[in-house]
Order: structure tokens, then C-alpha cells, then sequence
DNA sequence: TCAAAAGTGTTCGCTATACACCCATGG
DNA sequence: CCATGGGTGTATAGCGAACACTTTTGA
């Protein structure tokens, strides 16, 4: 029998950490799922994520989690909400406190693969355990709002990328399309790109940029807003 | 003795939820504190929140807590932030889940008064208990962010305003200062607002509002961004 | 040889900004 | 009578949206 040796005068719930992972594959999102090896929702597929810890914050236990399933480290993360639904779970009663994190996905080397962990497009996710669709929608939102306001997406391109690239991650993300030429002349005109000498090697491939986080960090300092 | 009835195999967390009420006094933002009447931080003043209980959700505890300690029903309330740092309360390892609330100071009646209630300006408001100020502090971020993208700040305003009113507000929330002149031009090209039929009692007064909830609806329907 | 992609220009219209002016009210 | 505040008008600059042209590359 199991050993309940934690007593409480009032009954408290469970906390876990849930992480929707962003990555980018030069087209298209996507989003880092495992497949459950457990009941409930054994064989489904959910979000990673585990239970804090009481000696550590949300966010250490979040990329704790990350690390221990995916064997990812992100570049970013975000706590976005906390999922309180008194039956969420449906062994006892568990809130969630659920973030997102952006990563490289050309520097994803595998990890430990206790569990299948797969790369889905966003919109080919298959339904989720738990409550984790709603998560899920939420994340992309909230990260749709975010993107207004701090340039985290080239958190999801490698260091060094095109205007191409840049252009469909935010067209990803936004779910919109702009037009190249105005996307280039707006990219170039805000500065916030540095570009990098190309070798001799390739002449006539297109330009390849940098973040200037220094510039950003400038500009975010007088006072700036980002607009898309 | 206490008795400790409800047992765990692990240890789990107290969760609680805590709320920054914002009201609008015709000038300046305000927020809603209470005085704390028991240990830790007995006297100090401290944001109004509570256990969660087992059976309902967060929002829903929140705006529990909200009616029992104040009084007030919340036009608006909103989660941001889940506070986790494992050392937040003294007594023991407690997170808490914070929203932040916009009420009408005109409809606002007294409430049980439990406890001593204060409506603080913004600038004023004195050390907290606990992390409150740091909740505070996020609060007030988060309410600047979510301007940009709901009118939300109609739900500080009493039911009809004048333009003064509406951009003392948004110069209050934003922290910056707009042209009298742009800002009702603005305004009137916006189309959120329905001028009021003002009786003839009191010529040369100036021209009262209602926020066009159904416009806004529309508006939102066909795509659309809210900019300031 | 021809389509696709990359880099650069041009035009137009909207809107944010910075101002000026008129009128009514109340001390 | 004049300061104050409310309502409306006007000019300018800058940016976003739409669209044209040139060159290079590789199938």
C-alpha cells in the first residue's frame, strides 16, 4: 500500500508544468508532442510537461522538464496560463501552469527518448490529451500577441537566416502574408538586422542577416514598439 | 491539535488566488488594497485573495474572494501571472494565481469591510506584504498590453463620459500624453463610441459617450486592431 | 531558354503629429 | 473682459500597400 505521509489541514491540489514547444522548419511551425506510455490517455498524444517540485519555481521545474523528456534546452520560455478546470485530470484535481518555448529546431539533437517525440505541423496536430488542445490553442495566440511586442521569433530561426525565412516565420506565426518587397524594405529600414558577410563561395545567393541584439536593446531602451 | 486529514504521497503546494483591483477615479488609476489583520505581515496592506477551493476553478475563486473581501463584482477580470518562488509566504510553499480586475469606482458601494479597504493611486501605493508588489507591478504591464489590443478600458469608466475623461485614462494606463485635439479626432474616426442624446438642461457642457459594444463586436469580426 | 527567386524603385493614400482658430461659459 | 475649456480645421511627414523592373541561377 501506498505510503501518504504528506498531511494538510485542507485538501490542496496538484501543481504540474505543462511546455508547448515551438520550433521552425523554414515553412512552417511546429509543435514538439509525446506520445503517452501511461494511462490515462495512454497512446495519445500530449504536451510535455511533469510535476513542480517543492523546492523549485515554475519555470526551473518547466525547463527541468523540457530538458528531462525532450533533452531540448530553449531558447525562450513563457509562462502563458494556468489550466484550473476542477476535472481536467481525472485522477485527482491538478492545475497546470503552462508555458511555451521557442527553440532552435536545426539544433535539436534528439535527447534521451524515454518517450516518442514527435515534430507536428500546427495544423496537423491530432487531438491532444487532457486538456492540452486548449493549451495548445491558447500558446499559439499568446504567442501571435507577444510577437507584437518583442522580436522572440528569431528565437526559431538559426543564427543566421534569409529574409525569406524571416518573412514565413511571421507569416506562421501571424498567419498572414505580406508582400517580399515591402517585407525586405521594412526588415532592412528597422535596423534591427545585421548582415553578414557572405563568403565568395556562392555569389548570388540571397543575403544572409543576423540579429543586432544591441541594436534592439537600444531602441527598446528609447522608448520603441514593434509593428507588424 | 489540528487535525491533518487530507494525505498525499507527495507533498503538494497551497494554491491561492490574488487580484489587482484597478478603478478609475477621473484622474488617475487607482488599486484596491487591504489591511492585513493576522501574521505574517500583520498591519501591512496586501491584495485581496484567498485559498482556492477544491471544487471550483480559478477565475471563479477569484471573483469569490473578490465579492467576499470587497464587495465588488468586477466588470472585467482577466489571469496574468502565476507566482511560484518557493519562499513567497513564510508559513509555507503557497503559489498563487493573480488576475487583475477593472471595476467602476462610481458604482463601487462599501462592501462587508471585513477588512480596511483603500483605493491607492498607482504612484502612491506603499510597500505590500508578501510579493504583492512585484504582482502589482506585472499587473500594471500587463493591463498596458492588453489596451493595445481590447478596449478594456471602458470597463473603468462610468457607463457615459466625456472625451476628457477617456483619454486621462488612456494617458493614466499607457503613461504617456496625447493632443487633446488628436485624441478626439481619433476617437470620433474610431467609431467605438455613440454620442449621448444630452438633455437641454445644461448647454455647452461637453458631449457625453457610450462605448459602442456592438460596433466594437463588428469591428472585431472583420479583423481588427486596436492602435495607441 | 525560360521560369523562379533576389534585390531595388516608384507611386499613392492614409494617418499620426503638430499646430491655429472659434465659441461659449464663468470668474 | 478675459482666461479656460470644448469642438473643429489644416498642413506636413512618414509609413504601409500595391505594383514594375532587372539580374542571376538552375532546370
Amino acid at each position: 500500500m501506498e505510503e501518504l505521509k504528506y498531511c494538510y489541514k485542507y485538501p490542496h491540489p496538484s501543481v504540474t508544468t505543462d511546455c508547448v514547444i515551438f520550433g521552425f522548419d523554414g515553412t512552417k511551425l511546429r509543435v514538439l508532442l509525446i506520445e503517452r506510455g501511461i494511462e490515462p490517455f495512454k497512446g495519445k498524444w500530449a504536451l510535455p510537461g511533469g510535476f513542480l517540485r517543492m523546492d523549485e519555481d515554475a519555470e526551473t521545474g518547466a525547463l527541468r522538464e523540457l530538458k528531462e523528456e525532450t533533452g531540448l534546452d530553449a531558447a525562450y520560455i513563457k509562462q502563458f496560463h494556468t489550466f484550473t478546470t476542477p476535472n481536467r485530470d481525472p485522477r485527482e484535481r491538478v492545475i497546470t501552469i503552462a508555458y511555451y518555448a521557442l527553440v532552435r529546431l536545426q539544433e535539436v539533437t534528439g535527447g534521451d527518448d524515454a518517450a516518442r517525440a514527435e515534430w507536428y505541423a500546427l495544423d496537423k496536430v491530432p487531438a491532444l490529451a487532457f486538456d492540452h488542445d486548449q493549451i495548445l490553442r491558447m500558446a499559439s495566440y499568446e504567442l501571435k500577441r507577444q510577437i507584437h511586442f518583442e522580436p522572440v521569433g528569431f528565437e526559431l530561426l538559426p543564427k543566421q537566416f534569409t529574409i525569406k525565412e524571416l518573412q514565413s516565420l511571421y507569416e506562421s506565426i501571424l498567419d498572414v502574408t505580406f508582400d517580399r518587397r515591402n517585407f525586405y524594405k521594412k526588415m532592412q529600414h528597422l535596423e534591427l538586422l545585421k548582415q553578414v558577410d557572405r563568403g565568395e563561395s556562392k555569389p548570388r545567393q540571397p543575403f544572409l542577416f543576423e540579429f543586432n541584439a544591441e541594436k534592439y536593446a537600444e531602441l527598446k531602451h528609447k522608448g520603441f514598439r514593434l509593428e507588424f
